[in-house]
RNA sequence: GCAGGUGUAAUCUAGCGGUUAGGAUUUUAGCCUUCCAAGCUAAACACCCGGGUUCGAAUCCCGGCACCUGCACCA
């Protein structure tokens, strides 16, 4: 098996295929058909669920476009405003603007043609092996667009992640919440990269579905509730170690040998295993990794990525990371908002201390006019400040001596309320392409038959897209219209299902297999006589039969885990 | 973005200067059929796009696009 027969798959049976087709098609961009739009949507209602009811979190949906400034605060814009030259013998790629330094005051000023120009002027090679370079070109992830008719237009982007979208509303998002920490938020949305050169089908795409979990904890008490309730589960670690070792270790183990940061951290890590497991991707087949210091995102603080081993090797599909306070930080700083949390104290702290009390009516002929902005730098200023008879404050920008007679040193109590924190950000960030795929690609078995391949797509009930394949035995009226009642009944109780009546038995149930449908159901004519119809699953191919009344209940309980096919048919 | 390779129906493929562009799978209609891609009869669907060479191009050449492999990149 390789990634081309899972394209191929996913493409005859209308799950994903390359979007824009009949213009030629256009690299990174994929367009889901009716199956992978199911399934797409299984999956997020999955996560949204285990997030939204599991959790408490709750869930916004931002704009996917956005100002400058919003890319500036994040990082985003400079991380990638880079002008690029690349050698022609060696591959190698140079910022521009770093091979000019010495030759130009201000190199990071010029524009693509003044760049190659002065690199021209100035016989500049490849620093590493003399090669010539090549002309200078942008590089710079996002798309840019402009916000606005015409040159009056604010330059914007579109959203390179959708966290941003979180952190900029994190006020609103607060107030919401009564003004608490902790608390998480989630987005599923598209994000857009404009990636140099996307490959291997869906994994790196121009534009992108990811699901974002933001999670805002006091920064002083990483510790989280349910963490004893999961403390013996096991993850599968690749810790930044040299050598990247292999190692198993319950949750407990790896927060105390501090293998991972903390509590909450390692919770998430374990969250997410249990949702990849649960959507279809094998467990034998996941493991997380910590990224190596110089590999972590401009934001991270620690990062460990949910990786699935594909057929293009190890792939991250999950990233888990520790953001810290950086986003909320900048947005503090760009934004000149205060986005702080009072972390408030269990009762309010009585403190005393010792303030300057200037002496007005002393100031008042003294300082004239500046008798109040005196007194008011005063009393800002610690009485540890006082140099004997005197204390140097800042007035308008310049220092002034103030004697010690025109203030007193007074003591006075204040209560305080609690803590001033700017939270910080655990982060599980899944891209949702990626996690469909590797879904199809786990799910994907094959075996000879007398026809050649047998294609099963071991699908989890919970993904698959149709979850039950409804037939009358042959294409005769008295079976069929049974079998139409079934498929109703079925589709009026929220299961999705598909009805066929064509060709053989056995093609049928092929057809199913090879888009993952979990069971089929049967009218026969022993149906006509007992009422009774067989339920077939999928990877066993084996039968059971049951009442035609219970179908619904059965099959309910089969496809939300609550029963299991096995002990059914034992029954 | 660089180098190499590849583009024929929804899929797999034959054809390698002159073919009504062939087959298989698939799909559709009908017949047949009492449980795992059965059979029969019809039908539908293709030379990636644009130039050039040639009397004539799916086939040769050039450019573009897409895909694959390696390199680089992947905050």
């Amino acid at each position: 098996m390789n990634s081309a027969d899972v394209l191929s798959l996913c493409k005859r049976r209308g799950f994903i295929w390359p979007a824009y087709e009949i213009y030629g098609g256009i690299a990174g961009l994929y367009d889901y058909g009716p199956l992978g739009t199911a399934m797409k949507n299984n999956i997020i209602e999955a996560w949204r669920r285990a997030y939204t009811l599991g959790e408490g979190f709750v869930e916004i949906d931002s704009d996917t476009i956005g100002p400058e400034a919003v890319f500036k605060a994040s990082g985003h814009v400079d991380q990638f405003a880079d002008k690029l030259v690349t050698c022609t013998q060696c591959k190698t790629p140079f910022r521009a603007d770093h091979l000019l330094k010495d030759k130009h005051p201000n190199p990071g000023a010029l524009n693509f043609e003044e760049l190659d120009a002065e690199i021209a002027k100035h016989g500049v090679a490849c620093p590493d092996c003399e090669g010539e370079l090549s002309r200078s070109e942008e590089f710079n992830l996002m798309f840019k667009t402009t916000i606005g008719p015409g040159s009056a237009g604010r330059v914007g982007y579109l959203r390179p992640e959708t966290a941003q979208g979180i952190f900029v509303n994190f006020n609103s998002l607060l107030r919401y919440m009564r003004e608490r920490l902790p608390f998480g938020v989630i987005q599923v949305g598209r994000g857009y990269r404009n990636e140099i050169s996307p490959r291997q089908g869906v994994i790196r795409l121009r534009e992108f579905n990811m699901m974002e979990a933001e999670l805002f904890v006091d920064p002083n008490d990483k510790t989280w509730p349910r963490f004893r309730d999961v403390r013996h589960e096991t993850l599968r670690l690749v810790p930044n170690e040299p050598g990247d070792k292999e190692v198993v270790m319950s949750l407990e183990e790896a927060v105390e040998q501090r293998v991972v940061a903390n509590e909450t951290l390692a919770y998430f890590l374990w969250f997410t295993q249990r949702f990849l497991i649960m959507v279809g991707v094998d467990a034998e087949r996941l493991r997380f990794r910590q990224h190596l210091k110089n590999e972590m995102a401009h934001y991270a603080a620690d990062c460990w990525d949910a990786e699935a081993l594909l057929s293009f090797g190890w792939t991250e599909i999950v990233g888990v990371a520790d953001r810290g306070c950086w986003d909320l930080s900048r947005h503090i700083e760009f934004s000149k908002v205060d986005m702080s949390v009072l972390m408030r104290y269990d009762s309010p702290v009585e403190v005393e201390r010792e303030v300057i009390k200037p002496k007005f009516n002393l100031m008042g002929p003294e300082f004239k006019a500046k008798a109040k902005l005196v007194g008011n730098a005063l009393e800002e200023s610690d009485p540890k400040e006082i140099k004997g008879d005197h204390i140097v404050v800042l007035v308008e920008g310049s220092p002034l001596k103030v004697d010690r007679k025109y203030f007193d040193v007074v003591k006075v109590k204040e209560k305080v309320p609690g803590e001033r924190v700017v939270p910080h950000v655990i982060e599980p960030s899944h891209g949702l392409d990626r996690i469909m795929y590797t879904c199809l690609e786990h799910a994907y078995t094959e075996k000879q038959d007398k026809e050649g391949n047998y294609i099963v797509m071991r699908l989890s009930p919970i993904s698959a897209p149709i979850k039950v394949g409804v037939f009358p035995l042959m294409g005769k009226e008295e079976l069929i219209t049974p079998a139409g009642e079934i498929d109703w009944t079925l589709r009026m109780n929220g299961v999705l299902t598909s009805f066929d009546d064509s060709g053989s038995i056995g093609r049928r149930y092929a057809r199913m297999d090879e888009i993952g449908t979990p069971f089929c159901i049967t009218v026969d004519y022993q149906t006509l006589e007992d009422g009774t119809v067989t339920i077939r699953e999928r990877d066993s191919t084996e039968q059971v039969r049951v009442r035609k009344d219970e179908v619904v209940a059965i099959l309910t309980s089969l496809l939300c885990g609550s029963a299991d096919f096995v002990s059914l048919k034992a029954k």
